[in-house]
RNA sequence: GGCCCCAUCGUCUAGGCCGGUCCAGGACACCGGGUUUUCAACCCGGCGACAGGGGUUCAAAUCCCCUUGGGGCUACCA
């Protein structure tokens, strides 16, 4: 537990690589460090690692932003919001690291390297082959600063390295205990690349000495990095050491560590199935049941995603990846579901922020006292660093729905309301929704509200989507789902009860809710039979499927007009089948 | 391969640091039943775990060691 009484202020902060969307791991590690903040009225920094330039591009920021402020994450000093410890692009404090390295090469802790990648490369297989770890050997004498001018202006590589020292550096981690590394083992690394950016490795301990840092939440992964941070904090002689907690990675259903590349590869094996499937192996010109060939079916394909065929091909090899925007292209057009591992995909997939944090929360730690749903106000509250656990979780999709459906229901009852309308509104205009969105227009403001309540009990903002799109499509674009009319429309005499339904209906001079829900359990009583005789295939009349909000309503609000030209259309589309 | 971390129901976890109150509690999932105009929601019930082996101790899920299993790192990425 952190004392906010006697230590000085709590500083945190999330220091992404701005190289795409906010991951999911990214987000839990943000949100930890923020409630540690929040919890002991300290500080949260957004600082941007951005120093490899070849990774990042250029609007991932503003995606990381966009992402961490929808969880409600915000920062109290970062891109835009200045503070006194700017700049927060690491590409812009190049002069401040310049100092201290020249303050490490003079002490002789940190030497020049001339190595190409290339040739590490060949040492690192070397060690492989003898099955020893890749450890640099450290020469006996230093290059001298003349010699790395000499050896930059002939264009050769040059490196940075720091000089580890001797001996054994142990970790005092809030989450593992004492960790210890020996250094032999872990050798000198890098701190300048060859383009004259700082390594991770390096920027991270300037940059969180001079900010003043005293928490540092990261995932497992960065464990490694410790020892050779903390040397390289000693060497410079800053005397105000962060604390380290290293939390568990969240492990994905699949196996590994979650990770952006398991939308591609899930993409990649679906489409490979699918030719062997149709195809009956990877030979090329054959032709599949549907007639058609497999080239012409790849071709249209990398249409759908804008790339060549032949990148396609490489990409289904293993070759190379998928740019975002391709892959999810070809998997909408192949009906493919890709597992959400971006922030933005959950929110596209209908969950609502709420939900996101507290099931990010719950993963790795816990309140300690059975509470699962919990709001951010509690989540704050009951935090506390000591709580983090050891082992690596699993990312359970189906407690994430679970989460979700709560918060829901809890941002409904509450006085916050609105913003699950203001959610649901966001959501149908990212997903391009048939479903009038603009909450200035007040008529749709209580569409929207009358569309959540009779939705209640969904899971997803996506269940309501798809539950009510079905109002605003043209009437003869209904899709019938085949089942449903079988079930309900070709047996029992679907399709004459529905024609009874029709003349009552027709019959009303206005639609109410209590008007319809009459007449429909008049019609049931009348002919013996169970109300859902009467509304499934009224239902299915309508939507196309059995699956509707309830039956008055949706009649009601889709209108008596569109209702009967519905039914007409189906009687006429079925009649005789 | 080397280094490091971890190990309680299928999953997330409580308990472990301060060994007896734990023949291990909760939640999600699953199964059975109920409610019901569909889906969902809701209600009731059920299944289900201390990885294995050695110690230490009167007593171990809890402490120690080994084995096994899982994960991370092993970049001029962060």
């Amino acid at each position: 537990m952190v004392d906010s009484t006697s230590s000085p202020r709590v500083v945190t902060r999330f220091a992404p690589s701005p190289t795409g969307y906010l991951h999911i791991g990214g987000a839990r590690t943000a949100l930890f460090n923020w409630l540690l903040a929040k919890k002991t009225g300290g500080k949260f920094i957004l600082r941007i690692e951005d120093t490899d330039l070849k990774r990042n591009t250029p609007t991932a920021t503003q995606q990381v932003i966009d992402d961490l402020r929808w969880l409600g994450i915000t920062w109290d000093e970062g891109p835009e919001v200045d503070g006194p410890n700017g700049p927060y692009f690491q590409s812009q404090r190049r002069d401040i690291y310049d100092k201290y390295i020249r303050k490490l090469l003079d002490m002789g802790r940190a030497y020049y390297c001339f190595e190409t990648g290339e040739e590490l490369e060949k040492l690192r297989k070397q060690a492989e082959a003898q099955k020893k770890g890749f450890v640099y050997q450290r020469p006996a004498v230093f290059p001298t600063k003349a010699e790395a001018e000499k050896a930059k202006a002939e264009g050769k590589s040059v490196t940075i390295r720091f000089a580890m020292p001797e001996g054994t550096i142990v970790i005092d981690d809030i989450v593992r205990g004492e960790v210890s590394f020996n250094t032999a083992e872990l050798g000198d690394f890098i701190i300048i690349k060859s383009d004259g950016f700082p390594t991770y490795n390096f920027a991270c301990v300037i940059d969180d000495h001079l900010m003043g840092i005293t928490h540092v939440i990261r995932g497992q992964e960065h464990l490694m990095n410790t020892p050779g941070q903390q040397a390289l904090w000693e060497a410079l002689g800053f005397d105000n050491p962060p604390k380290y907690a290293h939390m568990s990675v969240t492990i994905s259903e699949s196996g590994g560590k979650l990770s952006k590349r398991e939308r591609p590869q899930t993409l990649r094996k679906e489409i490979n199935t699918r030719i062997a499937n149709l195809f009956g192996g990877p030979k090329l010109g054959q032709t599949g049941s549907s007639g058609l060939s497999k080239e012409t079916w790849l071709e249209s394909l990398a249409k759908y995603g804008k790339i060549s065929v032949d990148e396609l091909n490489n990409f289904l090899s293993g070759e190379i990846s998928l740019d975002v925007p391709a892959a999810e292209a070809i998997a909408k057009n192949l009906g493919v579901e890709l597992p959400e591992i971006n922030v933005v995909d959950f929110f596209k997939s209908g969950y609502i922020p709420e939900a996101m944090v507290n099931f990010l929360a719950l993963l790795g730690w816990s309140p300690g006292d059975g509470r699962e749903i919990v709001p951010l106000d509690e989540l704050i509250q009951s935090f506390d660093i000591t709580r983090l656990t050891k082992s690596n979780s699993l990312f359970d999709r189906g407690k994430l729905v679970a989460c979700n459906t709560e918060h829901i229901k809890m941002l409904f009852n509450s006085s916050d309301r609105y913003k699950l309308i203001e959610h649901f509104n966001k959501y149908l205009l990212a997903i391009h929704s048939p479903i009038p969105h603009d909450l200035n227009v007040v008529k749709q403001h209580n569409l929207l509200l009358r569309l959540i309540i009779i939705c209640e009990g969904a899971r997803t903002l996506a269940d309501i989507e798809h539950k009510c799109r079905f109002l605003f499509i043209p009437d003869d674009k209904i899709e019938y789902d085949e089942k449903a009319v079988q079930k309900v429309l070709l047996k029992d005499n679907g399709l004459a009860m529905l024609k009874l339904v029709r003349e009552k209906l027709a019959a009303m001079p206005e639609l109410t809710e209590q008007g319809i829900e009459d007449m429909l359990r008049a019609l049931a009583e009348e002919h013996k039979v169970g109300l859902g005789k009467v509304a499934q295939p009224l239902r299915v009349a309508i939507t196309g499927s059995t699956i509707s909000p309830p039956i008055f309503d949706s009649v009601q609000l889709l209108g008596k007009e569109k209702t009967l030209v519905r039914i007409d259309n189906t009687l006429k589309k079925f009649a005789g089948k």
